[in-house]
DNA sequence: TTCGATCAGCTTGCATGTAATATGTTGTAA
DNA sequence: TTACAACATATTACATGCAAGCTGATCGAA
């Protein structure tokens, strides 16, 4: 379990607290490490191989992405998804992620613009083979090469925690709506095509479909949870 | 020079972590720590009189915020003012701003409504009398102050530290445009009483105003230094 | 005088030890 | 049996020490 990291080759590029930034934010983004759970910095230092001062580095970077809670000498609280705010990240996300795909569109060169229509036929198939983490990684590839693209520091500094964020919802509502992960691929991969061909009105409003169709999901997962309540009034239809 | 933080009582309710922030963040806003500049850890321990994990860890969240970048094993810079990144912030900060002010508009109760009018005059009164930093810790107040109202923990979290670099970038263009200082003020003074008044159009309007007023100024900067350089060739209109 | 190499010094990255404290447990008394 | 208090334990907050690496200085040779 030991000696999981090569020595040698990438430790010497990335920190050991990137490094340990990268996992936990992985473990967190994929529910390996479930929301409302509570881990201790112990736990992820063996578990990642890592000292104490990266890991503890690092969880201060997630605290400020709001996907931990470091509970004074309780641990560290993976937050709950709460729907209120799962909401308003994906309004502030609308917002800046306006700008980012509209900027993408118009500042890409061509060999981004090879790479949109690439992981648009790549999105769509994934989704069509309801081949989930697939789906999701290449959900995470636009994600970052979309910010990238847009040439905007600022923007791409601010949108990476809300994207985070963001993947998690996905994860977290895959269990309940399989079914969207179609449409989704579709939404995204008409952004992506629209971004390749520079049409910056397209790629916005494809943009605002996909955020309504997630804000959708959100809602009816609210929904659906409600209905279960009531159904079952002995309340033991939620999970752990 | 030692103890100048009283025991048991501040220290009790905040880290030393978040005491570093604070005080870190306030130097390097106030340009205490020049931009451009390169600290130590060592040196930041000593004059805060605080331990090196702390300070470390304060570091991590100003590095996040864009505030300084660490250097391996260099030390601490302290980030320059760049005028292309100064503008892309204020985009962003426009976007996110714009949501936040009509939401404190909408959402405010008749205590915080007092409150923004009362920063109103205040503002006014300080611009008036030219009075720096005064007028730039009511920004400040106006800036907490709304974002608390906003009640969106998700805006809130995005917007501060574009808060932070944009007072930055008031006490940095101060220098220059003194003159600017009333118009500035009234741009505040308006939005606050357009948004006691409840007022979202008003209020967004007026926000409008303020940050075409900032960049402007921003953009006159960069003017005036260009002019500044051709004019005197030698280069030594330059400040260290 | 100038160029180059070696070395001493700072600087951050990381590990580890110590302290404070919240919590659950256990034992005791009513 | 229950309530309460004392204690053991587990956890983060913080201090500190060591190591690695870059820089600039200093000394030597051409």
């Amino acid at each position: 379990m030991k000696k999981n990291r090569v020595s040698g080759n990438e430790d010497a590029l990335r920190s050991l607290t990137d490094e340990a930034y990268r996992l936990i934010e992985e473990m967190v983004v994929t529910l390996r490490l479930a929301p409302g759970s509570v881990v201790t910095e112990q736990a992820l230092c063996k578990d990642l191989d890592i000292g104490r001062t990266p890991v503890r580095e690092a969880l201060v970077r997630l605290k400020q992405d709001g996907l931990v809670v470091v509970v004074p000498r309780r641990g560290i609280l993976v937050r709950p998804i709460e729907t209120t705010e799962s909401l308003m990240t994906l309004e502030v996300r609308h917002l800046v992620e306006t700008l980012i795909v509209e900027r993408a569109a118009r500042l890409s060169n061509d060999v981004d613009r090879h790479r949109f229509r690439h992981l648009a036929d790549k999105i769509e198939e994934a989704a069509k083979d309801k081949a989930f983490v697939r789906f999701m990684r290449l959900d995470h590839s636009f994600n970052t090469l979309v910010a990238e693209c847009a040439q905007h520091p600022v923007a791409q500094k601010v949108i990476a925690p809300l994207h985070a964020v963001s993947r998690r919802l996905g994860f977290y509502y895959a269990q309940w709506y399989a079914g969207s992960i179609e449409e989704t691929g579709h939404a995204h991969a008409n952004i992506m095509r629209a971004i390749a061909a520079g049409d910056e009105v397209t790629a916005r409003q494809e943009l605002e479909k996909l955020l309504e169709l997630t804000r959708k999901i959100a809602l009816g997962i609210e929904e659906e949870l409600l209905e279960d309540a009531s159904h079952t009034e002995s309340g033991d239809g939620r999970k752990s």
